[in-house]
RNA sequence: CGGGGUGUAGCGCAGCUUGGUUAGCGCGCCUGCUUUGGGAGCAGGAGGUCGCAGGUUCGAAUCCUGCCACCCCGACCA
């Protein structure tokens, strides 16, 4: 059991907070709103790369780099997109800093300011439709399916480590189409990639379907959206795909000859997904003892913690310890073996549990006599002892088990959250007892949307793609509705 | 930017109301011995511009004024 650490039923937002901290996962910089992400909640982070570049790559993309530096001119160019990221831009004015003529230490020379001023990128769509300009002339050059894997600023007033930062790291798709089905599929497919990495790597359920109006992204014809519910019922936005129609393309003119050697327009997409997926991660299935990781992101997949009393213990222990951790690494198993002497056995229990490590194996005298190991997994916090023969096999079925078990247990936590609402009542009555999602009809327009969510702080998360569109009547106001929408409190 | 709160050792805090020896406590850290199957015990030790600046006073962590920083709750957002 983990000392001093607030559970979810008592506060849920000072438990994530701590969890953060205490887990060694990121911690806040000397600027505000900036965080400094760990050496551990780096290690997941870069899994979760790996494991989505190698998803980008296999669908056709490659990576490419675009400064971080956008003329600001270029925002001006499509209105709604900059009307969107005006509000939380940060603008380089100066290049130059110098002594303070009256001793107050370095100050910004006056005399070194930009001729145009350099917007720190919030999104790089227009710094990258520029350039599309000049690479795409024919139907030949197209599609277009790059990557880019950045850090961007958006200048947030409150801000949360990993869930909302000044500064995060994420990476956007941008690609360009001769057609607008192209484009369209586009979009879809690179939301089945993010839905497939939540669910078959953080072990998180998704629902899938598209933004309404109001939320959707400044400059974009249609946002598509994976949604995934935490522990507190409330929904968070784990990734985005955009159908950005021909907007970009006419802001910044870029053109391509078609087969019938006719100019036209051509038609994009954008996608991302950030470091908030680590705030995603964290709250599916996170306990009151600390983090649960799934095994596919797991720094560490299992640790080995040897127990000992005498120095000729420890001789044979460690030796069986490493004969297991090779038998694991042959199967592909990330493991760490702890043989400090610098912290006991229980220490290391309860670090190794609050850092959400799958699986935890004790060796010791008493396994070496009986030919056993201990071993305890993080998901379910139960101990048993295995025969050590054939180990590595056993563990690798035993981190499948963890993984689907961890899925499970979200998806039956969602299911269970998840109610329909038929009236105004019905629908006030679950936001306030019982919280998650709401399937309800809604009338469709931005005014009813608005008022929902002034009345109850909860928005529409989604618009399923299928599946819920029989007619039915507003919640709200009664009018037609054309089918059932997801509404949530949302981070 | 509105409302609330906090700045004292690496971290968490007490002390301030009612000014007065050398500013304390817990965790962590260092040394030694004993320990090691769920966060060890004992002994010794290191570590402080009390957020900053000014003022009151014989004397300020403590009282007064100004400033700064950070956190929480709102408005904005992935």
């Amino acid at each position: 059991m983990a000392k001093n650490f607030t559970t979810r039923k008592d506060d849920y937002a000072k438990w994530y907070n701590e969890l953060v901290i205490k887990a060694d996962l990121a911690e806040n910089s000397p600027v505000r709103g900036c965080m400094i992400i760990k050496p551990y909640g780096y290690a997941i982070w870069e899994n979760m790369q790996y494991a989505l570049d190698k998803k980008f790559k296999k669908t056709g993309h490659r990576n490419v780099y675009f400064p971080i530096f956008i003329p600001k001119s270029f925002f001006s160019k499509e209105a709604s997109h900059v009307e969107g990221f005006a509000k939380e831009c940060a603008v380089v004015t100066h290049y130059r800093l110098k002594n303070d003529e009256n001793g107050e230490g370095i100050v910004v020379d006056e005399s070194a300011k930009l001729e145009e001023e350099l917007v720190v990128r919030p999104t790089s769509e227009t710094i990258i439709w520029d350039t599309y300009r000049n690479w795409i002339q024919s139907y030949r050059d197209l599609p277009l399916l790059l990557n880019q894997w950045a850090n961007v600023v958006r200048w947030e007033m409150r801000t949360r480590l990993f869930l909302r930062t000044a500064e995060f790291l994420w990476q956007e798709g941008h690609t360009a189409h001769a057609t607008k089905e192209e484009a369209l599929e586009e979009t879809a497919k690179m939301l089945d990639v993010y839905a497939d990495f939540a669910e078959h790597y953080m072990a998180m359920p998704v629902w899938k379907g598209r933004k309404s109006e109001s939320e959707r992204f400044a400059g974009a014809v249609d946002t598509y959206c994976i949604e995934a519910m935490m522990q507190d019922g409330k929904s968070l936005q784990a990734g985005t795909s955009h159908f950005l129609g021909q907007n970009f393309a006419k802001a910044f003119d870029v053109k391509f000859l078609d087969k019938q050697n006719q100019q036209q327009y051509v038609w994009a997409s954008s996608w991302g997904v950030s470091t908030r997926l680590m705030g995603a991660l964290i709250m599916a299935h996170s306990d009151d003892n600390g983090l649960v990781l799934p095994p596919k992101l797991a720094p560490d997949q299992v640790v080995i913690v040897p127990i000992y009393r005498k120095e000729e213990d420890f001789e044979k222990v460690n030796q069986k310890a490493l004969e297991i951790k090779e038998e694991l690494e042959e199967k592909d198993i990330r493991v760490q073996y702890d043989n400090r002497d610098t912290h006991k056995p229980g220490w290391k229990f309860s670090e190794y549990e609050f850092k959400g490590v799958p699986v935890r194996i004790a060796i010791g005298p008493k396994d070496l006599e009986k030919g056993t190991v201990e071993v305890a997994r993080r998901d379910t916090l139960e101990k048993s002892f295995y025969q050590a023969t054939d180990i590595g096999a056993k563990i690798s079925h035993l981190l499948d088990n963890i993984q689907q078990n961890l899925y499970n247990k979200a998806m039956d936590f969602r299911e269970e959250r998840t109610s329909t609402a038929d009236s105004w009542e019905e629908f006030k009555d679950i936001l306030k007892n019982r919280g998650g999602f709401i399937l309800a009809h809604w009338d469709g327009t931005p005014e009813t949307e608005e008022k929902i969510k002034q009345a109850t702080k909860a928005s529409i998360r989604l618009i399923p793609f299928e599946g819920y569109d029989e007619p039915g009547k507003c919640v709200y106001t009664g009018n037609p509705s054309k089918g059932r929408v997801v509404f949530a409190k949302a981070y």
